[in-house]
DNA sequence: CATTTAAAAAACAATCCTGTATGTTTTGGC
DNA sequence: GCCAAAACATACAGGATTGTTTTTTAAATG
């Protein structure tokens, strides 16, 4: 039932690498599955028999692929970030921002795109993972590189996006971290009421600090 | 091995409520060490067979208190709630207040305040819930009004401590969400480096963002 | 002191999950 | 077409967890 593709297609039959190339869909599939079971089910939740569940494939074919469950949480966290990292790039560069010339609109368009990335499923599951790590000594390990590469990426893409701010000092450091934790902060508050208009709000207040910010940064050099 | 108490205290031989006394002293531990659990092993690895362990109590006595899992975690979020609307009283009796002045220092000290309340452990123990309560609809429903709970003392509180300000109209409550959504987003950032350093610099932010919507709250009115 | 009731401990059955082992099918090369 | 190897599927053993049942111990009462 829904097996993925059981014979070559007509079109590439004997196909050379026929049989990697389906061995990879296979594992791309899996990853993904993993990765919607975080969302669905949650990180603890995720048990080999449902990955391989939602991937329509048998435990055995999975297993054959990752020969254990940590091997294929690894994999898919693998798969996960640099998912989250292309995801990031697309979402920046759709900032609307022609002249480089550092507008409320432009601050506006970048508190929002951050906002929408806190808002992807990616997001979701990477928070899954993150939350299980504070009591997994193992996956926490396995997760500070990752970490630290994502830093690196907001940083280094604010440095690129805001090169006049960057050059004024470590300001734009602070600009970072408040629209980071604040849209972490509000993504992870699943149960708060009148989310929408809260959010809104503070999306347009965190705009005002970035100019107030930058202000701060200009004035002083 | 360690039980809590196998006989009665020389003291209170015979007392006439003492066998309820011994149950409630019990349940209060396993309560506790239901939360502890939270903290050191996370939600869902907080099994039964671990409570009563750490509750040095014999899984059976536990089971006899508590019919079910579900009763003995359920029992345990109620009495963290408690805790952690008391947990919460306690730090903001502490500001240091005595004017009523809306000065930068009563601003700064409800911010380090609300910081250190994301720290506290039962904050941890909270956030492991609500957590998995994303994943776990019964787990949701029972929460939902334990959130609400709390959101209504974030407010109460804040309009008792800034009467003057509460009267302005609604930039109070952007005032807590600026607070909340940021202490709750950097407490939630295990991993990030140089965390005390930049906690600091944001912690003097907010402060003095608080005092500029506050100046909009007065200039408006 | 004896008896009845509650509390605590231990033992048990059912389920789920992981990892492995074994069997079957499909693929690629000859 | 045939064979070896990889891919896939099924079956099984061991361990963990939950909830129930049974047995033992302690407390309360007449």
């Amino acid at each position: 039932m829904g097996k993925l593709e059981t014979s070559p297609k007509n079109g590439a039959r004997k196909s050379a690498g026929w049989q990697a190339e389906k061995s990879t869909m296979m594992q791309v599939a899996i990853l993904e599955s993993a990765i919607d079971c975080f969302i669905d089910l949650g990180y603890s939740n995720t048990t080999t028999a449902k990955i391989a569940e939602y991937a329509k494939v048998s435990r055995g074919a999975m297993m054959h692929h990752f020969p254990s469950r940590l091997r294929v949480l690894q994999a898919a966290i693998e798969y996960l970030h640099k998912k989250r990292l292309q995801e990031y790039d697309t979402l920046m560069a759709n900032i609307d921002a022609p002249d480089r010339a550092l507008s409320r609109a432009v601050f506006y368009e970048s508190v929002q795109m951050a906002w929408r990335y806190a808002n992807l499923p990616s997001f979701t599951a990477y928070q899954e993972i993150l939350a299980a790590s504070r009591t997994d000594r193992e996956l926490a390990e396995f997760m500070a590189p990752v970490e630290r590469d994502f830093e690196n990426q907001y940083r280094e893409h604010a440095k690129s996006m805001f090169p006049h701010w960057s050059d004024l000092g470590e300001y734009l450091d602070l600009a970072i971290d408040v629209v980071v934790f604040t849209t972490q902060g509000m993504a992870l508050s699943h149960m708060v009421q009148n989310k929408e208009a809260r959010v809104d709000k503070m999306l347009n207040f965190i705009t005002d600090q970035l100019q107030l910010i930058y202000g701060s940064a200009v004035s002083e050099s």
